[in-house]
RNA sequence: GGGCAACUAGCUCAGUUGGUUAGAGCGCUACGUUCACACCGUAGAGGUCACAGGUUCGAAUCCUGUGUUGCCCA
C-alpha cells in the first residue's frame, strides 16, 4: 500500500523534483486516520524499521533497550495496556530518531491462573465438562487453541497503537526459549540450595480444586455464626477451671485442633488494651467517647471476672497441662501465646494451624502438630474421624449437632462475616495446608535491595522506592508452586528408597542434574533438562512434581530469558541489562523486584537502569476501570474513531507524576451520536435507551438475542478528542504550507543559513529561537518522563505558535515575491521539526505527512541532518538546533507584537467591529520598538485586520478612539462611526478599578518596613516598577474615562 | 492497624528552588464560514488553590493538625 500511493516514495530527490505538483487536489481537509494508520504500518513493516540487530563490531551507537510488560494472554488490552505501550513506544522511538541502537523486545505471558480458569470456565459453560473430564494433557491443549488466539490479538491491537516492537523477537512466556531459561534458573536455586520444599496455608478453592493467589480473593460480608464451644481441661486440680470456652466462626475446623490458646500475661495485655483505650478517648470528638467508655467499663469488668482465670490458665499452659478435644476426645495442649486477647471473648481461643493464618503462625512459633482434615475436593479426610467424606457445610452442620447433644456447645451468636470467596469460582475459600516449593530469599533479596539503595536501579517517581524496598527487606520467601495445570511444570521429581549412591550411578557425570535429600528418607531431583532421561533409579519410580511454577518465576526472568539466556547470545550482550522498564505501581513488588532479584542471580548484573511508574486510569468516580465492573473503554474503540495518534496523543497528556488519572467515560449512542454519561447505574446494563433520540442501544453485557440485534453503543470518553483535533490541525498546516511549496526548489535552501539570528528577520529568529527552545524542553520532558509536559509543550508549540501566530503572519509574506522564499523556507523548517518531535507521540499522522513532504520537498536539509531525509520520520534524526538561535530577548519582542495584536482584536470584539471591516490604528511607542515591528506591519495589519496609520514617538490617534497600552505600545484605535460608548465606558471602568485593586496591594506591601528591609532587593526593585507601571496605567485609564464621558455626554 | 498519594475553574489536570495580577484542554457565552483547518477562528465569563493553625516581609507552594477520597501492605 506505501508503494502505491505517491511515487516519491524511496525516489531520489531529483526524480521527486521532476514529478513535483500541487498536492492541493489530492488532499482531503480532514484526516483521514484509517487510511494512514495502514499506509505506515504497511510502510514500517516493510523496511522493518522496528527491528534491530546487535551491534556490529565498530558499531559505537548507544544502545537503547525496553522489555515489555507481557499482556497477559487472558484477553484484549485495556486502556492501561495502551497507556503502558503508548510511553514505552514514546521513549523508544525518541532513542531510534536520537541515534540510539534500539530495541523494543516485544511478547505476551502465559498468566498461569487467569487463562487456565477462562478456559476452564468457558469448558464448563459451553460443554458442561471440568478439567478433570478432560484430563490434563487435552486441558493444556485447549488452552494452547485460546492463547494462539488472543496473543494474535493483542499483538495486533499492539500494532493498531501504532507500537514500533521488534515484530521479529516477538516471545511468550511459555515458548521453548522461555521454558529452557526458566528450568535453568530454577535449576541454578536448587543447586545453590535456594529451592526448599515447605508446608504453607494457601487459599484453596473448593470448587476448582486449586490455589488461588492472594489477589484473586476478595471478600464479602455474610451471615454467620459465631460459636462458643466447651473444651474440658483434663485432670483438673483444685483451684483450677474444669473447662475453658472457645468461640468459632467454623465449629467444623475444631477437628483439626492441635492446641488451645492463652495469652502468656493476660495482666499486662489487659492494662495494655485499657492503655490504649484511654489514648483513643483523648483523642477523639466528645460523641465518640461514650463507646469507649463502655469499652473501659468492659476491661474493668473482665479484670475482675475473667482474668484470674486466665492467669491460672496461663500457669498451666506454661505447666504443659491439656485440654480435650470435644467429639474426637483427642487430648490437645493449651499453650502461652499472644495470639489469645485477654480483652476478646473469653480470652482462650482454639488453634488449627492447618486452616487458618494467624493459627498457622502459632502453630510455627509453638511448635505444634498441623493437622490436615480437608480433601482437594473440599470434603473431610480421615483425620475428621467420623465426619470423614462429608463437605464442609455437612460437617458444619453435623459438628454443630453433635456438640449439642453432647453438652459442649455453650452459646450461639448470630453474626456477619467477612468470609474471603474465589474470584474465579465466587465460592468461599477454604485455608488449606499445602506442601509448597519456596524459594529462601535471605541470601537473594540483598543484592536487590542494594541495588536500589545504591542507585544502580533507579525507580521514577521516586517514592516508590520505598514500596521496593520495604516490602523486599521483609525478605520472605516466595511460594512458587501452584496447582495448576498451565505453566512451567516444576523441573523436580521424586524418588524414594534409595541411596545417594544410587542416584550418583544413574546420573554420573551429569552437571544439569542435582539432588537433595527430602529429610524422610526419600530424594528430589531436580534438572535444568527438558525431562530425565530415566524413569527409575534403582528400580524406584522417578515421580514428577505435579505442579507448576507461579507465573511471575517466568516472568522474572524476562529480561534476559527474552534476550536467550542461559545461552550467551550477542543479543544478551548488546542489550542487557535493559535501558528503562515501563510499569504501573500495582506490579512492583510482584514483578519488577523478583526481575531484579533473578535478573542478578542469574546473570550478575541488574536487569535495567531505570524503572518508569506510570499512572493508573481511573473513570469518574475514581475507581480502577475493570472489564467486570465494565467501566472501562476499548482502546480499540478509540482507534477506530478518533485514531491511534488521538489515543496516544490523550494517554501521554494523562501521564502526569500525580497518581491516579480520572477519565469520565460516556456511551456513544450509534443513532444519534449523542452521549450519555456512563454511571454506577447503567454501566452494567445490557442495553440503554439513548435519553436523546430515544433509541436503544447494546452494551458489552448483551447476552439476549433480542439486546445483540441492536446497534453497540461504545464507551468513549471527550478527553480522546483534542488528540484528534490536534492531528487535524496539523493536518491543515501542512496543506496550507505544501500548497505554498509549489515550485520551491527547497533542495536550495540553506537552513541553518535561513534561521541565522545575525541575519534574519524578527519573526523567523523568533521561530528559530522557538524551534530551538520547543525542542530542549520536550527532549528533557521525555528524558525525564515528564510525557505530559512534553506533549504539552509540544501542542501549545505547534498550535499556538506555529499555526495562530507564525503561519499567519507568512500570509502577507507569502504573496510578496521578494520575501516569499524565505517564509517558504521557515515554513518548512518549522514543520519539519515539529514532525520529528511530535512523532514519538502522534507516529501516524506525522508519517503521512512526512510521506506528502516528501513528495513536494524531498530536497530540504535540516542543519542537523547529514543527507537528504530518509524514506520513514521514524529513522529520521531527532531535531537539535544550535543553542545559538534561543534568544529569550527574541522571544519577548515578539511577545509584544502578539499582545499588540490581541490588543487590537480585543477592541474590535468589544465595539462588534465586523471581522472584515478594517480598523486604523495608531500606535505610539519609541523610535527603536517602531524599528522593530517594522518587518512585521503587513502581519499586524493582516492578522488584526488593521490599518497601521501611524507609528512611532508621535504618533497620533483618532479624537474618538479606544485606546490600550501594552508592551511598551500605546494603540489607539479610530473608532469613527463605530463606537459603543457605554461598552467602552464599561470597560474602562473595570478595568480602572482592576488596577486601583492591584495598586492597592502593592502599596500596602511596598509600605510595609519589614517587606523593605527583608526581602531581596531584586523583589523589591521589580515591585516598584510594577507600582509605577499600575499607576501610569491607571491615570491613563482615568484620562480616557473622562473623555469618553465627556464624549458619551455629548455624542457626534 | 501501618504506609503512600490526592484535594486548584462546571469537568480533567498543570503550576519547577516560596516572589502570582494562579494557567491549559474540554465544556459554557457572544460573534464569525475570504482561499489551511467549524475536528476552525476571535473575544469573553468562570477560582476564598479542601479546612484550621503555624513558619515567613511574602504561602497554591514549607510545617503541624483535621476532613474527604484513592491505592498498597497486614
Amino acid at each position: 500500500m506505501a508503494g502505491s500511493r505517491g511515487g516519491g516514495i524511496g525516489m531520489s530527490s531529483a526524480e521527486c523534483g521532476a514529478t513535483a505538483r500541487s498536492p492541493m487536489p489530492e488532499l482531503p481537509k480532514q484526516f483521514d486516520h484509517l487510511a494512514a494508520q495502514a499506509r505506515c504500518r504497511a510502510l514500517w513493516d516493510a523496511d522493518r524499521s522496528w527491528h534491530a540487530e546487535p551491534a556490529a563490531p565498530g558499531d559505537t551507537r548507544p544502545v537503547y533497550s525496553i522489555v515489555i510488560p507481557p499482556p497477559n494472554v487472558t484477553g484484549a488490552l485495556h486502556l492501561g495496556h495502551a497507556l503502558n505501550n503508548t510511553l514505552q513506544d514514546l521513549l523508544v522511538r525518541t532513542r531510534r530518531m536520537q541515534g540510539f541502537l534500539t530495541l523494543w523486545m516485544p511478547g505476551t505471558d502465559h498468566a498461569g491462573i487467569a487463562t487456565q480458569a477462562v478456559v476452564e470456565r468457558r469448558l464448563l459453560e459451553e460443554e458442561k465438562l471440568s478439567r478433570h473430564d478432560l484430563g490434563r494433557d487435552a486441558l493444556v491443549a485447549r488452552i494452547w487453541a485460546w492463547k494462539e488466539q488472543y496473543e494474535k490479538r493483542i499483538l495486533g491491537q499492539l500494532r493498531d497503537l501504532g507500537a514500533s516492537c521488534d515484530w521479529d523477537r516477538t516471545r511468550f512466556t511459555l515458548d521453548d526459549q522461555c521454558a529452557g531459561a526458566v528450568r535453568a534458573a530454577f535449576f541454578g536455586l536448587f543447586k545453590q540450595g535456594l529451592v526448599r520444599r515447605g508446608k504453607r496455608l494457601v487459599n484453596w478453592d473448593t470448587f476448582l480444586h486449586t490455589a488461588v493467589s492472594d489477589d484473586e480473593v476478595f471478600h464479602e460480608q455474610v451471615k454467620g455464626h459465631f460459636w462458643h464451644i466447651r473444651y474440658d481441661v483434663v485432670a483438673p486440680q483444685a483451684g483450677e477451671p474444669v473447662s475453658v470456652t472457645v468461640a468459632t466462626t467454623r465449629p467444623e475446623t475444631l477437628l483439626g485442633d492441635t492446641a488451645v490458646a492463652v495469652h502468656p500475661d493476660p495482666a499486662t495485655a489487659l492494662d495494655a488494651a485499657e492503655a490504649a483505650l484511654w489514648a483513643k478517648r483523648a483523642e477523639v470528638p466528645a460523641k465518640e467517647q461514650a463507646t469507649i467508655d463502655a469499652q473501659l467499663e468492659e476491661i474493668a469488668v473482665r479484670r475482675r471476672d475473667v482474668l484470674p482465670t486466665l492467669v491460672t490458665l496461663a500457669a498451666m499452659a506454661r505447666a504443659g497441662r491439656h485440654v480435650r478435644l470435644p467429639l474426637l476426645g483427642r487430648e490437645i495442649p493449651l499453650v502461652a501465646d499472644e495470639w489469645a486477647k485477654p480483652e476478646m471473648g473469653s480470652g482462650c481461643v482454639k488453634i488449627t494451624p492447618a486452616h487458618d493464618p494467624n493459627d498457622y503462625d502459632v502453630g510455627r512459633r509453638c511448635d505444634l502438630p498441623m493437622v490436615n482434615i480437608l480433601n482437594p475436593d473440599g470434603t473431610l479426610n480421615d483425620a475428621a474421624g467420623p465426619y470423614a467424606g462429608l463437605t464442609i457445610p455437612k460437617a458444619r452442620t453435623k459438628v454443630v449437632a453433635d456438640l449439642e447433644a453432647s453438652g459442649q456447645l455453650v452459646q450461639v451468636e448470630d453474626r456477619l462475616i467477612e468470609l474471603a470467596h474465589s474470584d474465579r469460582s465466587k465460592t468461599p475459600i477454604e485455608p488449606y495446608l499445602a506442601d509448597q516449593w519456596f524459594i529462601r530469599m535471605d541470601e537473594l533479596a540483598q543484592p536487590a535491595l542494594d541495588a536500589v539503595t545504591s542507585g544502580r536501579v533507579r525507580i521514577v517517581p521516586e517514592r516508590y522506592a520505598k514500596t521496593y524496598l520495604d516490602w523486599l527487606s521483609e525478605k520472605r520467601d516466595w511460594p512458587v508452586s501452584r496447582q495448576l495445570w498451565w505453566g512451567h511444570r516444576i523441573p523436580i521429581w521424586h524418588v524414594a528408597g534409595v541411596t545417594e549412591a544410587d542416584l550418583a550411578a544413574a546420573f554420573g557425570g551429569r552437571d544439569t542434574v542435582a539432588w537433595t535429600a527430602d529429610g524422610a528418607a526419600g530424594w528430589f531431583v531436580c534438572s535444568s533438562d527438558e525431562s530425565l532421561p530415566i524413569e527409575t533409579v534403582a528400580g524406584k519410580p522417578l515421580v514428577r512434581d505435579p505442579d507448576v511454577l507461579d507465573t511471575w518465576f517466568s516472568s522474572a526472568l524476562w529480561p534476559h530469558s527474552t534476550l536467550g539466556w542461559p545461552r550467551a547470545t550477542p543479543e544478551l550482550a548488546c542489550f542487557y541489562p535493559t535501558s528503562t522498564l515501563v510499569t504501573s505501581r500495582d506490579i512492583l513488588t510482584l514483578w519488577v523486584a523478583r526481575m531484579v532479584i533473578l535478573g542478578l542471580f542469574d546473570t550478575g548484573a541488574s536487569p535495567f537502569r531505570e524503572v518508569y511508574i506510570h499512572p493508573k486510569i481511573l473513570d469518574r468516580y475514581g475507581e480502577t476501570m475493570s472489564k467486570s465492573k465494565g467501566n472501562g473503554v476499548d482502546p480499540v474503540d478509540v482507534i477506530d474513531t478518533l485514531g491511534a495518534d488521538a489515543l496516544r496523543f490523550a494517554l501521554a497528556s494523562m501521564a502526569t507524576e500525580t497518581q491516579d488519572v480520572r477519565m469520565p467515560v460516556d456511551f456513544q449512542c450509534p443513532a444519534c451520536g449523542g452521549l450519555v454519561e456512563q454511571t454506577v447505574q447503567n454501566r452494567i446494563r445490557p442495553r440503554i435507551d439513548c435519553p436523546k433520540c430515544g433509541q436503544p442501544f447494546r452494551t458489552q453485557w448483551a447476552t439476549a438475542a433480542a439486546d445483540l440485534a441492536l446497534p453497540r453503543g461504545p464507551a468513549v470518553s471527550e478527553r480522546f478528542e483534542s488528540g484528534r483535533n490536534f492531528s487535524n490541525k496539523l493536518w491543515n498546516a501542512t496543506r496550507f504550507v505544501l500548497m505554498h511549496l509549489e515550485g520551491f526548489d527547497a533542495a536550495a535552501v540553506d537552513a541553518a543559513a535561513i534561521a541565522d539570528p545575525s541575519t534574519a528577520e524578527l519573526a523567523d529568529r523568533w521561530l528559530a529561537s522557538r524551534l530551538a527552545s520547543v525542542t530542549r524542553d520536550a527532549t528533557r520532558a521525555i528524558d525525564e518522563y515528564k510525557f505530559a509536559e512534553a506533549a504539552r509543550v509540544l501542542y501549545a508549540f505547534a498550535w499556538d505558535e506555529f499555526c495562530s501566530a507564525y503561519l499567519e503572519l507568512c500570509k502577507p509574506r507569502l504573496a510578496d515575491p521578494a520575501t516569499r522564499d524565505r517564509a517558504r523556507a521557515m515554513l518548512l523548517l518549522g514543520l519539519d521539526t515539529i514532525l520529528r518531535l511530535l512523532h514519538p507521540i502522534m507516529p501516524f499522522v506525522t508519517e503521512e505527512i512526512w510521506q506528502h513532504l516528501g513528495e513536494t520537498a524531498a530536497g530540504r536539509r535540516m542543519p542537523w541532518d547529514h543527507g537528504l531525509p530518509p524514506r520513514s520520520i521514524m529513522v529520521a534524526a531527532w531535531p537539535r538546533p544550535p543553542v545559538g538561535w534561543i534568544d529569550p530577548h527574541t522571544e519577548a519582542q515578539f511577545g509584544s507584537f502578539l499582545a499588540l495584536v490581541a490588543a487590537i482584536r480585543e477592541v474590535r470584539a468589544r465595539q462588534n467591529v465586523p471581522p472584515r471591516t478594517r480598523v486604523k490604528v495608531a500606535i505610539r511607542t519609541a523610535r527603536d520598538q517602531a524599528e522593530r515591528l517594522q518587518p512585521l506591519h503587513a502581519a499586524l495589519e493582516s492578522m488584526a485586520v488593521a490599518e497601521i496609520t501611524a507609528i512611532g514617538p508621535d504618533a497620533v490617534g483618532a479624537a474618538a478612539a479606544a485606546t490600550a497600552a501594552v508592551a511598551g505600545c500605546e494603540i489607539s484605535v479610530d473608532l469613527a462611526g463605530l463606537i459603543d460608548v457605554e461598552a467602552e465606558i464599561a470597560k474602562l471602568i473595570k478595568e480602572n478599578e482592576k488596577t486601583e485593586g492591584f495598586i492597592k496591594a502593592k502599596q500596602a506591601k511596598l509600605a510595609d518596613e519589614k517587606f523593605a528591609a527583608r526581602a531581596p532587593e531584586a523583589v523589591v526593585a521589580k515591585e516598584r516598577a510594577q507600582l509605577a507601571e499600575l499607576e501610569e496605567r491607571l491615570a491613563k485609564g482615568r484620562a480616557t474615562l473622562a473623555d469618553m464621558q465627556h464624549r458619551g455626554a455629548t455624542p457626534g
